[in-house]
RNA sequence: GGGAGCAUAGCUCAGCUGGUUAGAGCACAUGCCUUACAAGCAUGGGGUCACAGGUUCGAGCCCUGUUGUUCCCACCA
């Protein structure tokens, strides 16, 4: 044993504790034949990234999960690493440049690459070295990297041989274009904001007539890319003009007039401008009727093949042809309007949809098994309602958009031939073409999707496409623990890619959880300043207080507000155990092991209430329910252990007698060590810290806690009617208590107490505990109420009746009134109780365990309502 | 337009399979420096569990509807 000091400083001990097990190799994980595997891999943190909150969440819950299955003898092993983050680097390596007054372009392509290695290599052990503040028991032997070489292998992998199999394919399509990261982005990067805007109706002349239709749009520049009209082919007021052409305004580009069912009848004028380059819908109207496609504008949202437009930002331009629209009398009217727009998710500039040549991966055969492998259950998803959203999503897939216009990421591993134009995809480098040998090939400049390396994660940090013993023994992962935000990013594009890759699913259970806001409700942002920092939560209060405090109140799947005053609170509740240890502690003589052979009445409640507490905690890490299962630990410790048992050990402590005081000594340490090994998984730093001094031999080393099995719920240490019997005893002490508090008796004050009671046995063992916890002098056991009864307070359980005299403090007429309240609220719950029983239905079909529970109530019911009469006629006789 | 969540104490939230008189933290009130802890102890006040129906012996929990609120998806130009 080591003594602890004097006050607990997390901010030493926990990188000594860490530090400690990094040493031992606790957090190793170790292929064994003998145990179950438990596999977590880590959601890659972007490697540019700071901790926040979020990740502590997401860290935390892992964590714990780990912990708890490494102590109940699974070969745990938690798989770390970061990502490249694409987009997100590149932007801040840009920034960086920026400040020099340079792009990536004055630099080239190999440079820019090399500078962003050198950023990553710089900043990217940031985020590791945070993770670790926070307790996270990865195996960081293991840590990986999106673009480290294993990692890079699988991408290539993957690619070529979905394009072997024709799911990856090149195509010119619409897809989405931010303008400021100048990429195209898929369909799952692209958030919609709802702006207020204007709907433009312009009047477009039909040739040789002096009839016109109007159209109406939210994007008048886009009248540039004009090359149709469209009608529903049903709708009479324009079957007359379909065939004809119209003379396209400020152009003067003959466009045709088409029907299609695509246009709604109702909207505006039922005349819509086909647009077939920038707006997706146009784009497929224009495929079936063959429309011309005249893109309009440039990477950087500049006009093109617009006359004299052209080099005109989008916004630019859309003034000036509104103005022009209106001197030309082609404007029929402005509307205010609100529509969604578009906007890029890494930058928040409003999206483009261009048609482009890009990659694409082709979902519907892919979504085929990942919607089957969660509709029949082989993936859970925790809380359940997220499988809906998954497969509405995954039931309407479309095609992924995996091209993007950046150099850091995974190049694409196509390999264009200027002789005969055959494109060689190929697993390594390719030096000619496939086809015609060429040496004059250029592979292509784009990257691949950040998500398309995240895709393969579970099995890529495994080792694959090798086939490893990690792969065989680990794979699949057990839970994957993740927000609900990217359900969509990463966790569909995972479980396909298991599927279609390892013929399994990634994992076997998904806990979501949701984000953390601020204590407005706020999401917490940089640009809105209301962030907070884990880190700085960590210095202030430790490790152990942010994870309790993210953990407890909190159920799956839901968003939480984050209060630091919270995490003080948690801190509060590491230092009382810190001091409750302190106090077993420097009791306990270093001999004690196991419990005694004899158990006193207090002993058996707190081991009985233990073993609940094992059994329902265990159940509940089971189901996921961390938070409620922290709860849990949180009442039984202070309420049941520290405010409880604690004071109720001190007599037998101090009373002399050597044989009850062992006892003692020998049900503190014992609760105090099953206690610590269930708190571990969510506040590690100061159980191991307290186990390190408990268990400390004469070298003063310790095994780790961290390695301990988990507490085991044990039938011999039921015991429900000494537990009975022991709340009891507590029922009486609080009803004591609360009179004395009423009538502002100081502790100081230790009147004599009469027991009145029909259960002598169980007062005769409370009868220490009346004297240190209801600080009772002189206490005498009665079956009769005494003759002076009237002269004194009486506190009422429904075992006992506790005469205390305390004349002076005796106001009659209050005593009355109390005693009044106390029995008209007594009255109605019996009232209560004994409709209940009377009501057949409920006698007949509820349980037996309920009925008679609620019978053995109002048993205790009317003895105290018996009780507080007696008292209410003495009192009366004396008034 | 489709889908989902939330609505419980002054505030923030728990409430696990329907079963006491609905809990916690913070805040509030009163009294205590009781030899582990004032970052503490004890006691107390505070709730029509959004609203309306229904199922059930029994509903905060299950069903239907209503209102408010948040989010996701779709994108009628």
């Amino acid at each position: 044993m080591k003594e602890l000091s004097k006050t607990y400083d997390p901010s030493i001990v926990e990188k000594r504790i860490y530090d400690m097990w990094l040493e031992k190799g606790c957090f190793r994980g170790v292929r064994d034949p003998e145990k179950k595997p438990f596999t977590i891999v880590i959601p890659p943190p972007n490697v540019t990234g700071q901790l926040h909150l979020g990740h502590a969440f997401d860290e935390t819950l892992q964590d714990a999960l780990v912990r708890v299955k490494r102590m109940q003898g699974y070969a745990a092993l938690w798989i770390p690493g970061t990502d490249h983050a694409g987009i997100a680097t590149q932007i801040k390596v840009e920034e960086m440049l920026r400040k020099e007054g340079k792009t990536r372009y004055d630099y080239g392509r190999e440079k820019f690459i090399e500078l962003v290695w050198d950023w990553k290599k710089k900043y990217g052990g940031r985020i590791v070295e945070q993770l670790k503040s926070l307790g996270s028991s990865c195996d960081w032997d293991r840590e990986r990297f999106t673009m480290d070489e294993g990692c890079s292998r699988a991408v290539r992998e993957v690619f070529v041989s979905l394009y072997e199999k024709g799911l990856i394919y090149k195509g010119n399509r619409i897809i989405n274009w931010c303008p400021k990261c100048t990429t195209a982005l898929s369909d799952a990067e692209v958030e919609y904001e709802e702006k207020p805007g204007k709907l433009w109706n312009i009047r477009y002349p039909v040739k040789d007539s002096d009839e016109y239709v109007v159209v109406a749009t939210t994007r008048p520049e886009t009248m540039l890319g004009d090359t149709g009209v469209a009608v529903h082919p049903d709708d009479e007021r324009y079957t007359h003009l379909v065939g004809k052409t119209c003379i396209l305004p400020l152009v003067g580009r003959e466009i045709p007039i088409i029907a299609d069912e695509y246009v709604e009848r109702d909207f505006g004028t039922g005349c819509v401008k086909m647009t077939p380059c920038h707006d997706p819908n146009d784009f497929e109207v224009g495929k079936r009727h063959g429309l011309e496609e005249i893109l309009i504008l440039d990477g950087d949202a500049k006009i093109i093949n617009g006359g004299k437009y052209n080099g005109l930002d989008r916004y630019e331009a859309r003034k000036v042809i509104v103005e022009d629209l209106e001197k030309g009398g082609y404007l029929v009217s402005i509307e205010d309007h609100i529509h969604n727009v578009g906007t890029c998710y890494r930058c928040g500039t409003d999206v483009e949809p261009i048609t482009s040549a890009q990659w694409f991966v082709k979902m519907k055969p892919l979504a085929k098994e990942a919607i089957r492998v969660v509709e029949d259950g082989s993936i859970k998803f925790v809380p359940d309602r997220f499988s809906k959203t998954y497969m509405n999503w995954m039931n309407g897939v479309r095609d992924w958009c995996i091209s993007r216009q950046l150099w850091w990421g995974h190049r694409i591993p196509a390999w264009y031939c200027a002789d005969c134009g055959h494109v060689t995809v190929s697993r390594e480098d390719a030096t000619k073409c496939e086809k015609c040998g060429s040496a004059n090939i250029r592979q292509d400049e784009d990257v691949l999707d950040t998500w398309f390396s995240s895709a393969l994660w579970p099995f890529s940090t495994l080792g694959w496409p090798d086939k490893t013993e990690d792969l065989a023994y680990f794979y699949p992962t057990s839970v994957l623990v993740t927000g609900y935000d990217i359900i969509f990013f990463w966790v569909a594009r995972m479980i396909f890619s298991g599927m279609e890759h390892m013929k399994e699913v990634p994992f076997r259970t998904v806990l979501f959880h949701g984000l953390i806001r601020d204590a407005n409700g706020k999401k917490m942002s940089k640009s809105a300043g209301n962030g907070i920092d884990p880190i700085e939560m960590i210095e202030k209060f430790g490790a152990d207080a942010l994870r309790i405090n993210i953990i407890t109140g909190n159920s799956p799947g839901n968003d939480m507000r984050f209060y630091v005053e919270r995490c003080e609170a948690m801190r509060n509740f590491a230092n009382k155990i810190w001091n409750a240890s302190r106090f077993v502690m420097m009791n306990l003589k270093g001999d004690e092991a196991g419990l005694p052979a004899e158990l006193a009445l207090e002993d058996k409640w707190i081991l009985s209430k233990l073993n609940a507490l094992i059994k329902e905690v265990t159940d509940n890490i089971e189901r996921f329910e961390l938070g409620i299962a922290a709860t849990k630990l949180y009442d039984f410790i202070w309420d049941s252990f520290c405010d409880w048992y604690i004071e109720l050990t001190k007599p037998r402590l101090n009373s002399g007698d050597e044989a009850a005081a062992d006892g003692a000594r020998r049900v503190l340490k014992y609760t105090l060590i099953e206690i610590l090994k269930l708190l571990h998984p969510f506040m590690p730093f100061i159980t191991e810290e307290i186990y390190q001094g408990l268990c400390a031999d004469e070298s003063g080393e310790a095994e780790p806690l961290m390695v301990q099995s988990w507490p085991a719920y044990d039938a011999a240490l039921d015991f429900p009617s000494d537990e009975a019997d022991m709340e009891s005893l507590m029922e009486a002490i609080k009803a004591v208590r609360a009179l004395r508090a009423e009538k502002n008796v100081p502790p100081s004050k230790k009147p004599a107490m009469i027991v009145v009671t029909g259960k002598p046995e169980i007062f005769a063992k409370g009868e220490a505990f009346l004297k240190k916890l209801a600080y009772a002098g002189e206490v005498t056991l009665a079956s009769e109420t005494p003759a002076d009864a009237a002269s004194m307070a009486a506190a009422v359980t429904s075992d006992a009746h506790i005469y205390i005299p305390l004349a002076e403090l005796i106001d009659v007429a209050a005593e009355i009134k109390r005693v009044e309240k106390e029995l008209a609220a007594g009255r109605t719950n019996l009232e209560r109780l004994t409709a209940k029983l009377n009501n057949p239905g409920f006698v007949s079909k509820a349980p037996e365990q309920v009925v008679a529970a609620e019978r053995e109530k109002a048993e205790k019911q009317a003895s105290v309502i018996a009780k507080l009469e007696e008292t209410l006629k003495t009192l009366s006789a004396m008034a």
